[in-house]
DNA sequence: CCCTAATGAGTTGCGCACGACTTAATCGAG
DNA sequence: CTCGATTAAGTCGTGCGCAACTCATTAGGG
């Protein structure tokens, strides 16, 4: 166990010791391990996660996708805005409902999909974890982010 | 491959199947939960990671705080200024090597450390976990990292 | 019908996070 | 010793991520 200069650590309190750490270290050197791969969609990561859900779904709200991804729509909008500067989803009012924006794939938003699709492989195996593993992690992170989120 | 909307999607490119989001999900929640928490403390969440080494090791460089929390110069510069406005860090240069830049607690810095004790109880407590399964995950997500550092 | 509350999207401000770059100091081969 | 390469810290630009807020639209009680 690490110790401070001179006086010896209480235990509490030690980085290496905390799971936050390990999950927050954890978290960007995966992004990183996406970023050349996505270099190459012209995407970044959370611009990426939100091609995933239009790919299952086209033409979702703000809202929903806000849902989907537990982001504000603070952070979409702008991200949104940039996605269709670069001509990959379109934003249109709804006719049901003046205040919701449906976001729907353009024709090279549909099509990268193919291009994208060894993404997830190549992550997979730079990960390296046996499906027990990684079914493991998914449970765990899973209930953790279900404790944090409400408890 | 590619599928016409309102189709069952193939498998991959599932958001909810793959682990990364799982992960990026639970760091940002884990972070959210902190929020309140450190607010009283007047820190973020990466400053707290940063006040959790220099409790640890107090007088270490810029330079070796980034080895510790895997980040890079031109994130922690500014974060360093701003505990340092904050008074809670002295900068200086160090004579050995002029290179270098000494980060070193001041006294409410240091001070900081007891009021900062209950903070890792309190989050501990929300994730809910086993020791056993507090084990799992962090040795999981200490492989992912590992393998994805590298690999 | 009216008027207030709610809802959905967007804006602003701030603090990361990182790539690309700059500057200054040190190292090290010849 | 010299000078080109390396190293440490910092700056700049871009894109999240979120709190606090605004604005427009819709819902719903009286």
């Amino acid at each position: 166990m690490s110790q401070a200069a001179g006086e010896p650590s209480e235990g509490w309190q030690l980085l290496d010791d905390q799971l936050c750490f390990a999950l927050y270290a954890a978290s960007r050197a995966v992004t990183a391990r996406y970023r050349p791969l996505l270099d190459e969609l012209g995407l970044t990561y959370p611009q990426y996660l939100v091609m995933l859900v239009l790919w299952e779904q086209d033409s979702i709200s703000v809202r929903d996708l806000g849902t989907s991804l537990q982001l504000e729509s603070s952070t979409l909008s702008p991200l949104l805005k940039r996605l269709e500067a670069g001509g990959l989803v379109r934003r249109e009012r709804r006719a049901e409902d003046e205040r919701s924006v449906a976001i729907r794939l353009t024709e090279a938003g549909a099509s990268l999909r193919e291009r994208a699709a060894r993404v997830p492989l190549a992550i997979g195996d730079a990960m390296g974890l046996t499906s027990e593993q990684d079914a493991m992690a998914k449970q765990l992170l899973r209930l953790i982010t279900a404790n944090v989120t409400n408890g």
